[in-house]
DNA sequence: AATTATTAACTGCCCATTCAGTAAATAGCG
DNA sequence: CGCTATTTACTGAATGGGCAGTTAATAATT
């Protein structure tokens, strides 16, 4: 048994979550209770009621932080090129990257994207998280298509083309890319996007 | 209390299986139970277990439903349009149509494809659906690009990437829908998706 | 002394599944 | 046709386990 360490929830409330994300990578939602959870962390499951009141709240608790996690996960690396062409290629880049599509694990975002389907406030987290990607690549998307690095007609749609594309690709890496690297068909999928981007397709 | 019906498993078993469909939609995956189902079609637990043994029987046979309606819904229509043409247009408005998008309601296909992360069987399941659906584009694709309907250099990957854009439609309609009719976002995806199909970009 | 971290014991609920039983339909047979 | 045996449809009651959450007690920190 581990030693009593008394810490303070500083540290143990991430750590909680931390154990939480573990047990839910390898049970899902349906098959994680707090029990599991505090099995895990050889913690008494009280002290996760202690920490997060009930389960509702450690759920949100980690939406929020695999949101976080999100949204800044390489994105304030671009501000720092200043070049508007190298930055519209290191977008385009990222957002088909393994890296990228890995910044929280697949199965775990899928359990909560379906869960917006019934919980309201999990729904707004995740509209919120997608309507900010959305927006950043539109205002993206507005300084470079009036400088020519791209043709659009539209930039909202352009963005919001970029991010369908972009989870799509999460779905074909699931149940079409039977063992072939994730690269090989984001590659195809990034070469159309750049297509429809610099052709006024969109 | 409802008469005793002494149905046999024929009319049974769909009966079951569409009950448990309709409690999915409203309570999604953690939320159903057998107790809830037999509430909501007004029979006893006890007969679920009758004639599906377990709760896993029940899920696959669902599943299973489920995606040969997928297959089926007017699928084989396209078998009479003899003009390849025309039988393009049609596939393509098909498939980036709403009523294509609801064949079975997206939370609970969402809830499977989760389900998948975890679940061989539901897996497999679900490759297979959409590896047909893909093959399924692919043959029709070389016939079109033959005969100069389309113009692709690689039949297999631009097959793969109009599934791809259609399931990232899905996210687009639940996540940044907004109220918005579907086919307004569908319109340009599927003109993007046209637009590269023509133009040899895949 | 007060606050915070942690464990412990316990409650009541719901769950899937089992087993045992009853009632109706059906099939086999004379 | 009519009688019985078997199968099939269905209910009831019970079991055991896991669950989230409560309340109270103890131990460490400040």
């Amino acid at each position: 048994m581990a030693a009593r360490k008394n810490q303070n929830a500083e540290t143990r409330k991430p750590e909680i979550l931390e154990g939480y994300y573990r047990v839910l990578i390898e049970e899902g939602l349906e098959g994680t209770s707090i029990g599991k959870i505090a099995k895990h962390l050889n913690i008494h499951p009280s002290l996760i009621l202690h920490y997060f009141k009930n389960k509702d709240n450690l759920r949100l608790a980690l939406i929020d932080l695999m949101i976080c996690k999100f949204k800044s996960t390489n994105m304030l690396n671009f501000k720092s090129l200043d070049d508007h062409s190298e930055r519209f290629t290191a977008l385009m880049d990222l957002i088909f990257s393994y890296e990228w599509s890995r910044t929280v694990d697949p199965g775990v975002h899928f359990g909560f994207y379906y869960q917006s389907f019934r919980d309201e406030k999990v729904s707004e987290l995740f509209c919120d998280m997608f309507r900010w990607l959305r927006d950043y690549l539109y205002e993206e998307f507005l300084v470079y298509n009036r400088e020519g690095i791209i043709q659009v007609n539209d930039e909202l749609k352009a963005a919001e083309f970029v991010v369908t594309l972009m989870e799509g690709l999460e779905f074909h890496a699931h149940f079409l890319g039977q063992g072939r690297p994730f690269e090989d068909f984001a590659e195809t999928a990034k070469k159309i996007a750049l297509s429809a981007l610099q052709n006024k397709t969109v």
